[in-house]
DNA sequence: GACAAAACAGGACAACCGGTCTGTTTATAA
DNA sequence: TTATAAACAGACCGGTTGTCCTGTTTTGTC
């Protein structure tokens, strides 16, 4: 993952060397928030550096290419951003059900407290980058699968406490993700968050006991 | 919609007069198609003169601006497709959710016959272009409404036949839009559209009695 | 302190972008 | 026929793009 930073002697991390409060981190953070609002080919390198007061030295340093550095979006603040709002919330959740139900919730209200709606940032970028690129493309998709294979797992630990017999694990996360990353995706275009709420109250999740 | 066809009288339209063979259509099919597959930002417009063979003043004279082609598309090839794929096939089915489901299957057999997935053309074009500019988030959430409004309706319909006394009709719209779209999302980044299927078959709409 | 490598700085560059401009052909209206 | 405007053709331009390249500074190691 971060084969950049090792040095010849290879066994030891390095202590960070110049880069005190984070240079590679704030290009990141800037990357991140352009490419989800504006997207991957509408942001500029040199918008990139202005916003992130970075010269083109460094940002070429730390990410060679334009490429290298969406896939370093994707690989450390996409996952990071479906752990830690989906696989974390479902697993610590009382069930799957009441998991996915609580995420659509807590996502909704943090978009109605917002006022807008920028998008779920897995999707964003899939959808814009996913046939422009293979290794963008397996990049995203191994989130996606991640993603999938979190909830399922939740699903089958319901099973072995007796719930949801008659649930096929594999098929209720891809309802979920999917109902989920649509929803956001109508929410993104209307600009409006209840959309989500009512793919929520039209899901069985909600209404149907746990058992 | 079609002010440039227009002339000073006015009243009456206009025959053909040069673009016997649909120059303007020939625009519009290589941009639906690059802006589908690559994107609008990473479409450039050297790139659809060369491959709809039609010079710069041409393209100009049809569409003044980038923009303006791709509202035209969005206009005329994104809206209709949803027409076409999902509005028209609901309206015709014996009830909304036998639509619903006869349109997932549909749209998952010839994936699977193309064998790659390009994914849903309104869903493409809105992840990218709703914050980009105010226009087109307009332009593509009225086809979203226009969407959900037509399913809206076709269980209305039912209800005013004694069915789906307990279904909301907007939310039922919405939830099969949300969990489609997201399908596609998924079924476009993995290149597999299974996922389609898996998501149909957690859907209360096959399984569930339509009473 | 000497040395090497990483971490930057900042300019240069060729390619390309979208839009404009002028000119020519073609079709309609009078 | 003649006037007029639409329908094209194709060159052109300023600005921007992503990348590369040459220095300079900083850091770690011996």
């Amino acid at each position: 993952m971060s084969a950049e930073t090792t040095t010849r002697s290879g066994s030891r991390p390095r202590k960070r060397i110049n880069d005190p409060e984070g240079m590679r981190k704030k290009v990141l953070d800037v990357a991140e928030e352009s490419f989800q609002t504006r997207g991957y080919h509408a942001s500029s390198l040199g918008d990139l550096m202005a916003a992130a007061r970075v010269s083109g030295g460094a940002l070429h340093h730390h990410f060679p290419t334009k490429k290298a550095l969406a896939l370093a979006v994707i690989d450390e603040r996409v996952a990071a951003a479906v752990e830690e709002t989906w696989i974390a919330p479902v697993l610590a959740a009382a069930s799957a059900r009441e998991g996915v139900r609580s995420v659509f919730e807590a996502v909704a209200a943090e978009l109605e407290r917002q006022g807008y709606v920028r998008g779920c940032p897995l999707n964003n970028l899939a959808h814009e980058l996913s046939l422009a690129d293979p290794d963008f493309r397996v990049a995203l998709a191994g989130i996606f699968a991640a993603w999938r294979q979190a909830i399922a797992g939740k699903v089958m630990a319901d099973q072995r406490g007796g719930r949801e017999q008659g649930t096929d694990p594999l098929r209720f996360a891809a309802l979920a993700i999917a109902t989920y990353s649509g929803a956001m995706s109508m929410a993104k275009t209307a600009q409006d968050a209840t959309v989500l709420r009512d793919c929520l109250a039209a899901l069985p999740i909600a209404t149907r006991p746990m058992a």
